[in-house]
DNA sequence: TTAAGGTAGATGCAAACGCATGGAACTTGA
DNA sequence: TCAAGTTCCATGCGTTTGCATCTACCTTAA
């Protein structure tokens, strides 16, 4: 077992476990984790966004994610509309609804995140934001 | 936004990306990524398992596990057998087709991981198995 | 001993997922 | 300029998921 094979299994372990946590909390009314994912997304990354772009950072297939911004559309969450310079694809954005929506439940999982990561010291947390970041960013090889 | 949350996302942004790598990778033969992940676990914390106990590791709903285990027990993978201290619950354990294929899958997928890693100094490797694992064992609060 | 409450895992069912594929629009090179 | 290849997103379809609920078994306490 190499040093990074435990780094990766420890850290998906804490993934595991923490989604589990967040899941069961009480905030997130009739959105799936996955649905405020998506509305996180739109809202962090700056609207409009692709689908392609959005699908980067969420993971789902394609088609699901798809199929999930139709749903969030019905429900008046989420604008798409043509992209005008590439009319194959979307421009996707939050609608006001959607964006009240992100914040409202955002807030109160933002304090779940901080209590659940409260157990490490402010020097751990930069370090592993630093760590995480650059693993996010080595997309590629 | 504090630091514990821009850990998290960070943290949430590295599992996708990797995720979605990993998942790109043509080593899970008939497999999906949670099967394997059932059967790593199994290998790992020492078969008997009982089902809540598996349940803890993996990230899936406790029907959704009781049937894919279901589906590995009908594929020769696991064995499921009565618990003879509590006839509620059962015990899991990889049969000899299960743990051949855990490994076959598990050798070139260990390999993939230590490439993505690779990016980590060895420092950066131990910190971040050190931190998530702080993370993991905090189950409650 | 037994009734009340809790825990383990299975099952019905609607919703959501991934894979394969489709059509439309963009890009490239001859 | 236009055929071949690629990219973008949507759709058909069988499989898997989560929620609610069920049954069976264990535990506690009166």
């Amino acid at each position: 077992m190499t040093r990074a094979n435990e780094a990766w299994e420890s850290l998906m372990r804490a993934y595991a476990v923490l989604m589990k946590q967040f899941n069961a909390e009480d905030v997130w009314g009739d959105l799936t984790m996955r649905e405020y994912d998506v509305l996180y997304t739109l809202s962090k990354c700056g609207s409009p966004l692709r689908m392609s772009e959005l699908n980067r950072h969420v993971l789902l297939s394609q088609p699901a994610l798809s199929r999930m911004v139709d749903r969030l559309v019905d429900r008046g969450l989420v604008d798409r509309c043509p992209d005008p310079g590439d009319r194959r694809g979307v421009r996707l954005s939050l609608t006001p609804a959607g964006r009240k929506t992100q914040q409202e439940i955002g807030r109160p999982h933002a304090r779940s995140v901080t209590r659940a990561l409260s157990v490490l010291t402010p020097e751990e947390l930069d370090q592993l934001a630093a760590i995480t970041r650059k693993l996010a960013e080595n997309e590629e090889r």
